[in-house]
DNA sequence: TAAAACAAAATTGCATGCAATGAAATTGTG
DNA sequence: CACAATTTCATTGCATGCAATTTTGTTTTA
């Protein structure tokens, strides 16, 4: 009687592929980043500025999903290479605001090459995409 | 002339809801895997020798996708606890052969509640999780 | 208004992930 | 057979992720 165990079979749950396919597409991504200079969640912050200009550190963890724990350093390294600012708000001193530099702006340049580079890697069909895109927002809107 | 930006934006690139899902998902196991002092990515690997009973680090870095640089230090604290053995292969000193022990066969029983829990947490229908399955598990053998 | 409650970041500690390198064993080759 | 190439695992170094705690600042409330 293992069928007690069967829900329990690596391929019997959808956590695994999730997990995985994350990790591997990541891993695709890093020949692209390394030219630019980042890591795959720096890239992300950076998409995020990319299209605000300017946020806090809270609203940045809201778009990402990640806390100060992982912002803190990670934000101070694009500090460091001169793409961010970071800088508490005048208004309330709890809140850090990280602004886009010039010199930030420009990479994003060189960064509008990778998705294009990136999607070619992706053998699923555009409505197969689409369906996986809304599948997987779905599952991030109502479960997380 | 935005539009040679489209691309960049962090909603319109199939990596982020996947990577965000995936730790989100991920986020939801961790008070009943709490329960059984077991990470996730511990609980992975002892889903593979639960189904398998043994396995060598190669062959289970190839199931799990993950490196011995991960493997390894995970396999010393399962090793610690308890529920595995590691053992050098007597034919060829190379492999480690990692074996259930019969502690590690008893807490199956435990885990075998996981998935069930869990599953509550997933507000896909059927249909829509066979879908997400398919697309994730064409995408890790295309792609990755 | 003083103290308590709350909020936002930063810090700390631990466990991954993974690239790169190293070490030991095995295999292939001239 | 000797030795180079390969294979397998271990180690190292760096960058996350994340829970828990701390620090600093703001707001609420008695």
């Amino acid at each position: 009687m293992e069928d007690r165990y069967e829900g329990l079979k690596l391929g019997n749950q959808l956590c695994f592929p999730l997990y995985a396919c994350s990790r591997e597409i990541v891993k695709k991504y890093k020949p692209f980043l390394d030219e630019l200079d980042l890591t795959y969640t720096q890239y992300i912050t950076m998409m995020v500025l990319w299209e605000r200009g300017q946020i806090n550190v809270k609203e940045l963890g809201e778009c990402l999903y990640l806390d100060s724990g992982t912002l803190t350093p990670l934000l101070k390294k694009l500090e460091m290479k001169g793409w961010v600012t970071r800088q508490r708000a005048k208004d309330d001193e709890r809140v850090l605001i990280v602004t886009l530099t010039g010199e930030g702006r420009k990479l994003r340049e060189r960064a509008a090459e990778v998705p294009a580079k990136m999607s070619c890697c992706v053998k699923l069909s555009p409505e197969e995409t689409q369906t996986l895109y809304s599948l997987l927002y779905k599952l991030l809107g109502d479960c997380c």
